[in-house]
DNA sequence: GGAAACATGTAATGGGTTACATGATTAA
DNA sequence: TTAATCATGTAACCCATTACATGTTTCC
């Protein structure tokens, strides 16, 4: 019945309890699977982490091992416990965007290069985003239905086309800024790096 | 020269680095309080990540000591590799987007509580969503100019309307699915937990 | 018999958070 | 003088990645 607030690092253990949960009783190596497959884009672990959280998560009473099956083969179900301890964290915890976006980083950072090669980066950024929505549009297409990963695939697929629009719009903010500053008609002028005071050309 | 791909894990010396190359000069103690403020929705870091990273840096030749001031305050300055190493993963380096994402993860097993703790849920996404939102418009008001937050702001406030517009139109499509569900006209029809196959009701 | 896939672990390393610890300067 | 802020560091712990390590079953 603790309250207690969860912990970032809780997640690995709820995103084992959720797969337990909606498909069924499972081995460390389908879960491992299943995080290559169906979580890919949502949560990532590998194998090395999993068994031993498996472990820990079974001395905790979360989960059981079923039966034994062949090559050594556990198999885990989720217990009472387990199912409560998944419920309060989807009732209970609200999580924030985590405030550590490398995409954010050169965002950020852009000013820093010249014209020419901010627009090379915003492109490649760009092309990048086009392809991760191309990835996540082809899964969509098939299964519409389903409910498991539509929530989050569908907000995965928004991501990406903000991304993509994103991209486009500061490519074309940046032409025109650059633009603006090559006619001497308006009353400030900048020098090639395009940012605020103090800009310096990062680099050789 | 030496091209070797950048971890994820490099992130924090380039935001260093930006800063550095940014603003000029500063101390550990500057630097962690620029990331307190302009960079804190972009990269986050504490003192006790950071003294230690800019002693490492400094022992690689990207920053030196320009000066020590009083109560023992150290003033860094970027070097020539270290404005080579940033413009170097600004041009060289594509990041991709985290696969972990706490709210992916909700979003994911969403499918796993009935319909109204659902609803619940996600009533209390879109609110944090629109909070964050708020939160970001408020920064962006009186500055549009300068240049240094500007793109990475504008991807954050994107971002958190189209999170508000995820939410918005899941609580739509649930209410919906809720709707066809109770009345037996349709062909199929499922039990209280709306999602595919061995749904179950987590919990207690 | 040998390769591929199944299946489970451990160890080393690195990044990040929290807490611990210390001292100098400034303003009430 | 004493509290707040400035200023810098270290230590313990947790999470995640990569690499190491081992054994089984199935299929060709």
């Amino acid at each position: 019945m603790s309250t207690r607030s969860y912990s970032e690092g809780m997640s690995l253990r709820i995103a084992l309890l959720g797969l337990l949960s909606a498909s069924g009783p499972a081995s460390g190596y389908d879960l491992t699977k299943k995080f290559e497959t169906s979580l890919a884009h949502v949560w990532q672990a590998g194998h090395s982490q999993i068994y031993p959280e498996l472990a820990k998560m079974a001395a905790d009473g979360l989960i059981t091992v079923e039966a034994e099956g062949s090559r050594g083969r556990k198999i885990y179900t989720i217990t009472a416990d387990g199912r409560g301890e998944l419920h309060r964290w989807l009732t209970g915890h609200t999580p924030s965007s985590s405030p550590r976006s490398e995409i954010a980083l050169q965002a950020f950072l852009t000013p820093l290069l010249d014209t020419s090669e901010a627009l090379a980066l915003l492109e490649r950024m760009k092309a990048n985003f086009e392809a991760r929505l191309a990835e996540l549009l082809a899964l969509e297409g098939p299964r519409r239905k389903p409910g498991y990963g539509r929530y989050a695939l569908d907000l995965g697929i928004r991501q990406a086309r903000m991304a993509v629009e994103w991209a486009t719009d500061s490519i074309a903010d940046l032409k025109e800024s650059a633009a603006h500053a090559e006619e001497p008609a308006t009353g400030d002028h900048e020098a090639q790096p395009h940012g605020g005071p103090e800009a310096e050309c990062a680099g050789k």
